[in-house]
DNA sequence: CTGAAAGCGCTTACAG
DNA sequence: CTGAAAGCGCTTACAG
């Protein structure tokens, strides 16, 4: 066992030792012609004793693409993209392809490789996006490629793609603090990048916007914040809001991870959630059931799901399951939001916010809760 | 730019419109050899203009292995998994090789594919493998393969691998609960797998058992609870655990994960924490933080640059970052675990517990608390 | 049903 | 410094 490496075994060997020519070997490893049952046996029997696996560098190469799924993503540790990451693994475990990932920094003019190139490189049979946005040399390269690809969280009208209406999503979540009697409420989200296709913190703040404007309520220039995607530069961001001259009475934040930032934030200023500050997230990630966030929950796995099963239907794969519904955003009501307090004075922090903040598990995960989660239809196309 | 999807270009209309051969236009590309200035530039001129990118499954046949770092690990989803593959990713950012992810089922037995088999498919030049044990197919084919391994939180004789003291790690936790005056400690874990090679909770499991025998402390054949991995099987276990006649009043788990599924038993049941029944986890995720659940604190992110850097440097590269010093497991004491109440009797969920969860956020955050955490130097070979 | 031949797009000695 | 040749390990027409 501690030989000298020999090198892996090639089919040749294979064919050798099972009396045929290579071709032969191929025809069997790939069904791709009838071959003797006789010759066949022969051959699986070498395949085993030698313990022979085919290089896929040269099936590829010879085959003009690989048998490879790519998955190109920003940080995985981002909890939305290993959602949807794990169910589109899932649907793709039970296919013939190899699942590769590469991890590509978000903002695009940190990247050194573009999505395009990556893909061109590969070679692979097909592509999933997740959350990036394709310029139009990446169309071009992928074009080059002809590679079937499908989009999640992002959109391009060349590509089919899973995204929910996140500018309903915005208009839900302001609709849900506007309900409890707020008038003074702020947006915090991502820094806008130029390139487009990925716009969902965008999209969320335009239904933010769109939501004031119905209710009639102003919207300052402070009260709208955007940093670098992350916990800490939302709390950062958030802290500057609450300290302003007027605070905002409720924040809706463009995504989970930065409403937890904006807790922590809270609780640095010392204002009590959800007496002093309501807060909503977007997504519902686990991190929002254990802190009792409320959120507007969307379908994570279901587009991971979605993603998978299109890209198998693309690459010719009959497909048994069939694509889940799309569910609806809704309102989760945990206990970071309550009714707009008449006290704006700021108070030290109380135990009473942690108290309820166990009331809300309770509420999110009894079925009477139904009744208090707003619904809304996405808008599809 | 909706042409007909033309072929990808080739080395060879590159070297046709530079003028010279293809051998030379590789040459440019690989700097692998002198090349006149004059030529060089002529053949990246044509690159450019083509916009060529080059097959990467042709280099890597030709080459023997292709420019990839294969990470082979368990679901992705994990926290600790995904914490420790962010670290890595970062580390082979800058590096020159594509980084290719295949996510494995947990358990063995249920595995279509083995380990080594998609090393030798694969043909990478290095391999990341987390937390996945290898048994002895897999080594000959990774030998045959003739490749540098990494492993993490795994150990093999025949690879360098990072991996904390868990028997270590587990009793720091169990004296952490027999230092509060616990004596009915009581232990969830993985289900051990027959499959060697990465004993993470078996040896936590061991450190319990260790500390409590030192301890003169009897553990019951109910105190030792193990289900497949996970916050739901963790909770199940530990709901039948805590309605035994003879209830801990303290639980330790194997992870952070499991912990999170005992906090819901525990509401489940009724019992207050940690009044009634502490409970303390094992690597520190993020969740354990927003939840204030107290644990034992591994280095994850450090595993994973380690083992980046480790492999780039057995692949021959020069590594400018030093490895960083591998921490030692550490207590972080937060609002899951307390004295033992003398009051066994079950009470009915106060808002006390929740009210501590906000102190424990502090305790762990402050220069102060630093002195409520046990350390312990982890034996390493 | 099976084999000899050509080719996939690169790299790497080998000459010059 | 550069090109002609061989080869990496497969697959795919093409004959038979």
């Amino acid at each position: 066992m501690k030989d000298a490496p020999e090198r892996p075994v090639t089919m040749a060997q294979v064919a050798d030792l099972a009396g045929v020519s290579v071709p032969t070997v191929s025809r069997v490893i790939n069904s791709s012609a009838p071959v003797a049952e006789e010759t066949r046996r022969a051959v699986v029997r070498a395949i085993e004793t030698l313990g022979y696996h085919p290089n896929l560098m040269a099936r590829g190469l010879s085959r003009g693409r690989s048998d490879t799924v790519l998955v190109i993503l920003p940080h995985i540790t981002e909890p939305s993209v290993a959602m949807r990451l794990s169910a589109l693994i899932d649907v793709l475990r039970k296919s013939p392809y190899e699942l590769h990932l590469v991890d590509l920094e978000r903002p695009p003019e940190q990247r050194i490789r573009r999505i395009g190139e990556i893909v061109l490189r590969n070679r692979p049979a097909g592509v999933v996006i997740i959350s990036l946005p394709l310029d139009d040399v990446d169309h071009r390269h992928i074009h080059n490629a002809d590679v079937p690809v499908v989009l999640i969280d992002s959109t391009s009208t060349d590509f089919p793609s899973d995204s929910v209406d996140d500018i309903a999503g915005g208009e839900l979540a302001t609709n849900h603090l506007i309900g409890l009697g707020h008038t003074e409420i702020a947006f915090i989200g991502d820094q806008e990048e130029t390139a487009i296709g990925v716009p969902a913190s965008a999209n969320r703040r335009l239904g933010y916007q769109r939501a004031m404007k119905f209710a009639d309520l102003p919207v300052p220039s402070g009260y709208k914040g955007t940093a670098p995607h992350g916990m800490d530069t939302a709390r950062r961001v958030a802290r500057d809001m609450l300290r302003l001259s007027q605070p905002p009475t409720a924040i809706f934040a463009a995504s989970d991870v930065q409403a937890l930032g904006v807790l922590a934030a809270a609780r640095e200023v010392g204002l009590d959630v959800p007496r002093q500050l309501s807060v909503i997230g977007f997504d519902d990630i686990q991190a929002a059931s254990l802190t009792g966030l409320t959120t507007i929950r969307q379908p994570l796995e279901a587009s991971g799901r979605r993603a998978g099963l299109q890209l198998l239907q693309m690459l010719g794969h009959r497909v048994r399951e069939k694509k889940p519904e799309f569910p609806e955003l809704e309102v989760v009501v945990r206990s970071t939001t309550g009714p707009v307090s008449s006290n704006t004075a700021q108070e030290p922090l109380s135990a009473v916010s942690l108290e309820k903040a166990d009331m809300v598990t309770k509420v999110s995960s009894s079925p009477g809760s139904a009744a208090r989660q707003a619904r809304l239809i996405p808008r599809r196309k």
